[in-house]
DNA sequence: GCCAACGTTGGC
DNA sequence: GCCAACGTTGGC
């Protein structure tokens, strides 16, 4: 089993969304990054685990968990002329884009907010992904011990 | 809203 | 294949 964290921007939605959808089950769509793209159809396996991470917004950190419950197939928004994330370039016989379904496991009882996740770049997070220059991936791989440190951080204070 | 750090596009 | 121009991401 392997584990991820996945970025999404709280005004587009939110952990509090995926609570209330059907089966608190979502399809991750609009991810245009192919190095994204090649994990969300490749290596994410179902029941893998990920990190729901809100960005681009007043607090960001990771907020809960999700369990991947579909594997990687075609993300139909790039067909449509009218959703956002349209992309011409993407044909239904031979997709461009991909994605996966998640199922929300748990939201965290308080963010774990990258500016305390920073706090440990030079300890159990020094190679953290999430904290490298530059990075601005939104689908990324988790260590399995990052995984354990950061969940032990979601439950103290 | 600013802007640094990337990624993509397209002319040549 | 180079690279300038442009678009996006995302923290602050």
């Amino acid at each position: 089993m392997n584990y991820w964290l996945m970025k999404s921007e709280p005004e587009a939605f939110s952990i509090d969304e995926l609570a209330r959808a059907p089966g608190k089950t979502t399809c991750w769509d609009g991810v245009r990054n192919y190095q994204a793209r090649n994990m969300l159809r490749d290596e994410m396996k179902k029941g893998d685990l990920a990190f729901f991470y809100h960005s681009n917004c007043e607090v960001p950190g990771i907020v809960g968990t999700v369990e991947i419950v579909r594997e990687g197939y075609p993300d139909h928004t790039a067909f449509d002329p009218d959703d956002h994330h349209f992309d011409p370039k993407s044909d239904p016989d031979n997709p461009r884009w991909f994605m996966v379904d998640v199922k929300l496991k748990k939201k965290f009882p308080r963010v774990v907010s990258l500016r305390e996740l920073k706090s440990y770049a030079d300890r159990e997070l020094r190679d953290f992904r999430l904290l490298a220059k530059g990075n601005r991936l939104s689908v990324m791989p988790v260590t399995k011990s990052q995984w354990r440190f950061i969940e032990s951080l979601s439950q103290g204070k």
